[in-house]
DNA sequence: GCGACAG
DNA sequence: ATCTTGTCGC
């Protein structure tokens, strides 16, 4: 889908994108859906996967799963272009879509405002929140240690996202807003999503799968998960 | 020009 | 992202 764009032509695509962003509040949240993609070193295979959890439970209700090729390469700053049209795949596997979904990556907080959760969020008209696992770009300020505590990153004055720290002894994650939300619910949201691990668990869970599918342990489509399942 | 740089 | 052993800390 986007293997003939040129860095040029991505970048000007990525302006257009950022126009298009809209914040604003989402209530009624009771499902959330986690994001991701798995890929074998050089290879233009990607796995991807969504998975679909109560809000605020955290159980896992279901999860969708599909393979896409892309060669577009891995570059600072267009992580979009090599992930979303695969995440778009496994999309329209989902019937009943979640309230918003979390993405493992940026939202606003990238240069041209068009990180991967807002690039997705835009083209499948949904409400989503990035969480990256570190810092691509705004003024790092590191929050204490202690958990939930957080701190601003801003760039020439704007507030862009958050370092938020979701365990102690452990590097926070950077949250922002994707689209059809706002920084404040983003950040609130992703607090509420944190389980026993660093990485809250709508992303942790669709890192799990995807990894599970690339290796053959899981198929393709769409699955219901039937049992309180403690799987992962 | 130099350094930084999601996954 | 993926590939990997041991190792430090709670």
């Amino acid at each position: 889908m986007y293997d003939h764009y040129s860095f040029e032509d991505a970048t000007a695509y990525q302006i257009e994108l950022a126009k298009q962003i809209k914040f604003q509040p989402l209530d009624k949240i009771e499902s959330i859906a986690g994001a991701d993609i798995s890929f074998n070193k050089d290879s233009s295979t990607m796995y991807a996967g969504i998975v679909i959890l109560s809000y605020p439970g955290m159980v896992l209700k279901s999860f969708a799963l599909a393979t896409y090729e892309t060669n577009f390469p891995y570059k600072p700053g267009f992580l979009g272009f090599k992930e979303v049209p695969a995440l778009l795949k496994v999309w329209e596997l989902i019937n009943n879509k979640p309230d918003v979904v979390v993405l493992d990556g940026n939202g606003i907080l990238h240069p041209r405002r068009m990180g991967v959760a807002s690039h997705f969020g835009i083209l499948a008209h949904q409400s989503t929140i990035g969480c990256a696992k570190s810092l691509l770009y705004g003024e790092n300020h590191v929050p204490e240690n202690k958990k939930f505590s957080f701190t601003e990153i801003n760039s020439h004055g704007e507030i862009l996202g958050f370092a938020l720290r979701t365990k102690i002894n452990c590097a926070p994650v950077y949250a922002s807003a994707g689209h059809l939300i706002t920084a404040e619910q983003s950040l609130d949201i992703l607090k509420n999503c944190v389980g026993n691990y660093r990485i809250p668990e709508p992303t942790r869970m669709a890192h799990n799968i995807v990894n599970d599918f690339r290796i053959g342990k899981l198929k393709a489509g769409f699955h219901e998960v039937q049992a309180p399942l403690t799987l992962f």
